[in-house]
DNA sequence: CCATTTGCCTACCATGTCAATAGGTTGTTT
DNA sequence: AAACAACCTATTGACATGGTAGGCAAATGG
């Protein structure tokens, strides 16, 4: 459900949000401190540097830092930018192709409901909360 | 996290507890009821057999029927059983090596309660309340 | 006893995703 | 110009998933 890519994400979007507010941060200092290979954190932060979630600065002095205080992201918003969805299942799935006989799945309420606490629990935690 | 195994697996039970209780059903009608493909079907039986949820029989006038009454089964014993396992992260899998960090894990509190969330919810649905 | 029905078992395949790596390019600063 | 750091495009190997094929074993009805 949710991949090393999401987890990974997060940790590395906590990192940042311990490190000196307003402040860049190379990337090859979270890749250290949060024990994952340059490289791939590099293709994490691609997507959110992509989606605006933070900052990125090139060149000596450089590096990445939040958009916006710790207070205002979710761990919810955060794994469904680097997963693209939490659903928990395919026909719940952003842009899936509606089932046919949805109308009377009886299991539909089921996901549904189960997709609703998920994303409703996960949003309900913000950066700021895990950090420090 | 739910693949298609899991959900035909409830679909089945659910059709099977929609039977004459005590009456064996032959996998070809579950199959065709809930259009899905024969030997797929057999695939996601076999295991639930092998688990005991279910009852097999073998020749003419045989099939399968539910091992107890439809309120004695919840949707998470189902799906643990085809799914192996329904944790949302690979470190809180069953038999997963357990992570060198999580003493100092900052994400792990919150896997940790999402996964409860999630199994707790699916315990308390019963079989009996999807089926009719 | 034999044919039919039905479950059971093993293997296989095609596709796709995931985790991770490699190498090079562009942009910034000092 | 040199160092630094983000960015982009491929590629790889491993594994899971969804699904199929063919044959074997057991039970039943006639």
């Amino acid at each position: 459900m949710i991949s090393t890519r999401g987890r990974y994400a997060l940790r590395v979007m906590i990192d940042l949000a311990e490190q000196e507010p307003g402040r860049y941060t190379p990337l090859k200092d979270v890749a250290e401190r949060q024990r994952i290979s340059k490289k791939y954190t590099e293709a994490i932060m691609a997507g959110l540097s992509k989606a605006g979630l933070v900052d990125a600065a090139h060149g000596k002095g450089g590096g990445y830092r939040l958009n916006r205080p710790a207070e205002e992201y979710s761990v919810g918003e955060i794994l469904r930018i680097t997963e693209g969805d939490l659903a928990p299942v395919a026909c719940l799935e952003h842009g899936a192709s509606p089932c046919a006989y949805a109308e009377n799945c009886r299991t539909l309420p089921v996901w549904d409901k189960l997709n609703l606490m998920v994303n409703e629990y996960l949003d309900s935690i913000t950066l700021a909360s895990l950090a420090e």
